[in-house]
DNA sequence: TATAGTGTTCTATTTATATATAACACTATT
DNA sequence: AATAGTGTTATATATAAATAGAACACTATA
């Protein structure tokens, strides 16, 4: 599922891999002690310099999502997974946006605006 | 509802303008005609230098969603707000989220994964 | 102990982002 | 004509992001 990073797009690309990996581990595709591919195979996945693969898995590593092993691999921390009927409401949504003619950034851009509008 | 631009997300100041100008458009708070505030108090309000004020709006005139007359000012081009009955199921979505203790950001990824993995 | 497969570090270079500061240009009004 | 309020352009500087390329360090296994 992991994607090549968009440079076109504006956000910086060690961002984008962070978010990839993260959704990963949020649809169960990654689980607890699941192993990454290597860093020189993500460099491909990715197409973007070791470098920039390392700043983002450094970066989660900071969170504590991943872990590290010299010599052995890079590791995901705990399950993390979301609970499936949230998934279904979200599908949910998305085929309402999706048959109404409206695109992924544009809703992005109002699911966020209305998080941050709601006051609950 | 312009807010300060946050220096440490990650995203491009110039980015955070742009989609905050896009998503008062979107919720029918800027419509057909308006004029922006001036570029010096949208230094203030976003806190940025006004060179990163200019190329966000800049990107924004290349899009066809704002114009500019010397002398006078930033407009929008056209009426863009989303269908309110969207908006009502975003806002019924977000409640069900928010209630459930996921937080923005997981949301967002979500979100985009969903999106990009239904295949409709 | 040698080697292949991992992660890790380092240096140099380039490009993108953002700031500070100043000056210039157009519009409307006095 | 002058002025205040707009947008616009320009130069210099600083910081962040990304690349390229090479070397180094640890682990497991042949």
């Amino acid at each position: 599922m992991l994607r090549k990073v968009d440079k076109h797009s504006g956000i910086p690309a060690y961002l984008q891999i962070m978010n990839q990996i993260k959704s990963e581990i949020l649809l169960g595709n990654l689980r607890a002690e699941s192993q990454l591919p290597t860093v020189r195979e993500l460099e491909t996945i990715f197409d973007v310099n070791v470098n920039t693969i390392l700043k983002a898995l450094d970066k989660l590593k900071s969170e504590g999502i991943l872990s590290s092993e010299q010599g052995i691999g890079y590791f995901v921390v705990r399950d993390a997974s979301i609970d499936p009927e949230i998934t279904d409401e979200v599908k949910s949504l998305v085929r309402s946006l999706k048959s109404k003619g409206v695109d992924l950034y544009t809703s992005l851009l109002l699911i966020e605006e209305v998080w941050k509008n709601e006051k609950l």
